[in-house]
DNA sequence: TCGGCTTGGTTGCATGAAGCAACTCTGGTC
DNA sequence: GACCAGAGTTGCTTCATGCAACCAAGCCGA
């Protein structure tokens, strides 16, 4: 896009969409939460061009959605982790990816699921449980295999560091 | 963005966002909820080039997002409305609002607060009324200033048609 | 009847973001 | 010493976006 920002524009749709509203960036943000922390993790899942993952990883660092850490010095090698205003982007997630799911079923089924991590349930739209009814954030929530799963799934399937 | 899809992306996130993740088209989705239903009034209230408004809401009635009706002929004259499935975007819309609020809040607070129709209260994250604890849908929402307020709103406050 | 106004677009052009491939840089391996 | 891996950066091309001007069909007022 040209210009990321929307001048004119002051409500908080917009400022979330200026942060998060870039072609990418909230695919980048979900392949972190699926586990995906570094580089060519996220290249290759994702299939973005080098470039454009480096400029978007620098601005969602700017932006503190993520935080970079070095995991080696010589040559220095960085991992990817999501902040706390990271991890609450899950809701957003969820919601799209259950109107996704809703709207462009697979016909195998959703290829991952949502469940709870501890008692199972499935997570709904709203990110409630729906076996013990809980609201729950990206750390109770862990992605499963769905009836649609080709490939072993990338990575793990932890959302939080 | 150069091309909308993501190729070799086939989950839900990436499929919703292959429809509304274009600039301006989530707040497109968002300016008619707020009850802006022609061509002029969300020109005016976006600030957007009337060319890519034109190409997006074309697409949003192409992916059945919208519906664009005549409200006169001679000169054909047209309203859009918002169809189901562009109804059911409100969760997504209402958790990146939230998100927004949260991160880049506004000094003055939230120029728009989401209540409850029916019992006024108001409307969390999550789409649930924070005073009668119901889950919500686009329907039984509606928008009201909120401490942040500057100008009069730009036209009504009805989510749905 | 003539020019101007309103609404809802379309067209042409300049700019800049995205995609691709090649290159760099640093260290480890055979 | 040659080669490979990881994490980017650089250069070039192409397409989407923003802007402004234009079009079209009816209505309005003098």
């Amino acid at each position: 896009m040209l210009r990321r920002d929307y001048p004119g524009l002051d409500d908080s749709v917009a400022k979330a969409l200026e942060v998060i509203g870039e072609r990418w960036s909230l695919l980048i943000v979900r392949t972190v939460m699926h586990g995906n922390r570094r580089f060519g993790e996220m290249q290759e899942s994702l299939g973005i061009a080098r470039n454009v993952l480096s400029a978007r990883l620098q601005r969602l660092v700017d932006e503190e959605i993520l935080e970079r850490r070095a995991y080696q010095e010589n040559p220095p090698r960085y991992e990817y982790f999501l902040t706390e205003k990271g991890l609450d982007l899950w809701p957003a997630l969820i919601a799209l990816l259950n109107w996704g799911d809703r709207y462009s079923p697979s016909p195998e089924g959703p290829r991952r699921l949502i469940v709870h991590k501890e008692c199972g349930g499935t997570v709904s739209e709203r990110g409630i449980c729906e076996s013990c009814g809980k609201l729950l954030t990206a750390r109770d929530a862990k992605q499963v295999p769905g009836p649609g799963a080709r490939q072993p799934m990338g990575a793990g399937t932890a959302a939080a560091d």
